[in-house]
DNA sequence: CTTGACTCCGTACCAAGGTACAGGGCTTAT
DNA sequence: ATAAGCCCTGTACCTTGGTACGGAGTCAAG
């Protein structure tokens, strides 16, 4: 099954590495990085070497873009192409996937949310005039605190 | 101005390097690499090589990781200290990290919510129930898109 | 004065997600 | 058949914030 690839490629459009890099706009490198990490389908070579890609590896890769920007990590992408991949996969596998990279995006908000009250509180509390001899807000992370604030909560 | 270390510590605490991990609960390693990045104020030596830590070593490193909890980077941390350190920093120059970094936060809360937003539409566009064959969410990432959604918002 | 706990230094390693070579080998158009 | 412009590989490097290791020197208590 190796030697008629000729035959295999006969009728679909392949392409090389660079071709793909530029359709799924991402880096010549980072499609051979992929490979190595199993999150395209390892394409097939010419007898030079070269990789034969074909629209099915660029899907791969616009769908391991489309989740990044949904926060998952390329392994948890590699868990879900697995999901997609599996046959016996069930429509509630994926969605608790789904589901756990919710909770880890409301931990980050409410965390992120903490963060911003605190600085609200320290720029409000400065008046942005004077030296920084009184400066509230390098006194409250001096820790010193003179106005009962307290950075941790 | 080297040679009467004895006098210079005589009436202070000073620590060792140990101390003042465990004081600032930090590892000892971390308080090298703190030196390294000149994150905090470079300790004198004994004789022997090992470190004079004082309390305002100890002081500094909480400063850090103060600012840490609020999202501030060493090298922006670096920033900071080095207009505490500053006898000219106006209250204005600090006030402007913080804003900054208060942009910075905003953003990412930003970020997070469309994000969320998503993952809530999916899972919701997903019954759960099922084999993956019409996972509305495998749809989604897979950018086939039969409901119309689009992730890029 | 010995022994265990401490410290020193340089270096390597970790996660995450890539990027950047160098030194070769193909391919394709002319 | 030659030259530009691809592609191949392995390896090193990048950022951020550290952690781990190993061999050697030091300190303090008994």
């Amino acid at each position: 099954m190796r030697q008629n690839l000729e035959e295999k490629y006969r009728d679909i459009l392949t392409f090389k590495v660079g071709e793909v890099a530029r359709k799924a706009g991402v880096n010549k490198e980072t499609l051979r990085y992929y490979e190595k990490r199993k999150l395209i389908t390892k394409p097939d070579r010419r007898r030079s070497g070269y990789r034969i890609f074909t629209q099915h590896h660029i899907d791969q890769v616009k769908f391991i873009k489309r989740a990044q920007e949904l926060g998952f990590t390329l392994s948890e992408i590699k868990e879900l192409l697995e999901l997609r991949t599996d046959e016996n996969t069930t429509c509630s596998e994926v969605r608790t996937e789904a589901e756990e990279k919710y909770k880890d995006v409301v931990e980050k908000i409410e965390d992120l949310q903490r963060i911003k009250k605190t600085l609200v509180e320290l720029i409000d509390s400065c008046s942005g005039s004077g030296p920084k001899g009184d400066c509230p807000i390098l006194e409250a992370l001096e820790g010193e605190n003179k106005t009962g604030r307290n950075l941790r909560n």
